[in-house]
DNA sequence: TATTTAAAAGTATTATATACTTTTATCGCA
DNA sequence: TGCGATAAAAGTATATAATACTTTTAAATA
């Protein structure tokens, strides 16, 4: 029988988050991005990164960052996956584990995002990104579309108080192509997620839109998929 | 502006690997468990694991580790997610990503599979497991079945040359239920994923059903979804 | 040669996706 | 006040896919 190694005498790792937050504003779907400030790569535009401290999980340092960052807890974040080519950090061995989460922009803190210098960047035209943040929004995109298509992301991008036209433009954005309005309305009202308000939007047409609301997650017609990609 | 931390004086961590081995056998999906050779939970069943080394890529650890147990290399193995509960291993603070792969079972080396005092498991009836190894296997199945969903998953599952017959009870198996002879038959084949051969195997009827073996994955049509979950 | 077995092929029904058309509510303005 | 413009909302018709079920086939064997 082959023995198994022991604990000690292990080599050790910096270990880091980096975090992908997706907005939504003015019908494009966007990415928080940051101007780094240490070397190497200052100046140069990133994700938000943070180490990973020995009393928290990975999860709960993504949360902190997120919340340094934008004011916002509670978020959906979701674990991407883990990076970790041994010289894709100049500055020394860090595996990373990227995040990426969805956040309402109307609703997080600008100043605090000013004070990190940070800016929305739409999806659809992004900067040259640091290391491998260019592949860690690749693949969280790549998720993010996985999810959309099963899942009613509205809940996280969209205000309170949103009408189908823009859940609708969002999907739009995402998946960077047109869906049909009526076939989309249907779909998405099949799966009695959202209850119809007495108010409408009329800014973007004569009749209006009605606004709608999101359901508790629990009383929703799960089994229905949105996009078939 | 507020600065960021740098790399200096940050907490490291011990980081390792464990390892979702899943094979298909007599009918049956199961998972090679290990007996647990050192402190803390010497004698227990687990996953097989392995350090991170400073030179390679969590992948590369994962391939590692899989060549040392079965022998085999250039399988397929996807990462799972990141379990780094501070606790989660009494024996200190480790940080594992847990990966699963998928083999024949027949190909593997059983040699070496004893010499590290393993065990083929089928999965409807795992023992308790060290850790947090139990959730890493729920985890795992739950992405297999995601995979199989949309993709062939018997290339890696099953030997060369097999029958629709036993695909379709790799995916009895996987799913836990019954899929319908004539209409797996028809939406696999839909696939255009794999030739027939023009042998039979006559074990199973007196007819005898043809063997098959898998295109190349370019050549067949990956927009079709095999199971509706 | 009749019987048995499961493979293989075929059919019929239902459900869903997609493309397209019609109606509706409301505003601005003649 | 009533008409044109706008996009929402509702409706329809067709194509495609999922599901349930039936029939035919090939080969072994009693």
């Amino acid at each position: 029988m082959v023995s198994q190694q022991e604990y000690g005498s292990q080599e050790k790792h910096l270990l880091a988050v980096d975090c992908v937050i997706f907005g939504y504003e003015s019908g494009e779907l966007k990415l928080l991005l940051f101007k780094r400030q240490l070397e190497p790569g200052k100046g140069n535009w990133s994700l938000i990164g943070g180490w990973v401290d020995t009393l928290e999980t990975v999860e709960q340092a993504a949360e902190r960052v997120l919340l340094k960052i934008t004011g916002l807890s509670r978020i959906f974040q979701e674990e991407v996956s883990v990076f970790s080519a041994p010289d894709r950090d100049p500055g020394g061995r860090v595996v990373s584990i990227a995040f990426y989460a969805l956040i309402d922009i109307k609703s997080h803190n600008k100043e605090l995002v000013n004070l990190y210098d940070a800016k929305w960047w739409p999806v659809s035209n992004l900067p040259d990104l640091i290391f491998d943040h260019g592949q860690m929004v690749d693949e969280s995109l790549a998720k993010l579309r996985k999810k959309a298509s099963y899942d009613l992301v509205g809940r996280d991008l969209l205000p309170d108080e949103f009408t189908l036209t823009q859940l609708r433009q969002l999907y739009n954005s995402i998946f960077s192509q047109e869906f049909d309005p009526g076939n989309f309305r249907k779909k998405i009202l099949s799966m009695d997620a959202m209850v119809r308000l007495n108010k409408k939007d009329t800014g973007e047409s004569k009749k209006g839109a009605f606004y709608y609301t999101f359901k508790p997650e629990s009383e929703m017609n799960v089994a229905i998929r949105i996009i078939n990609m």
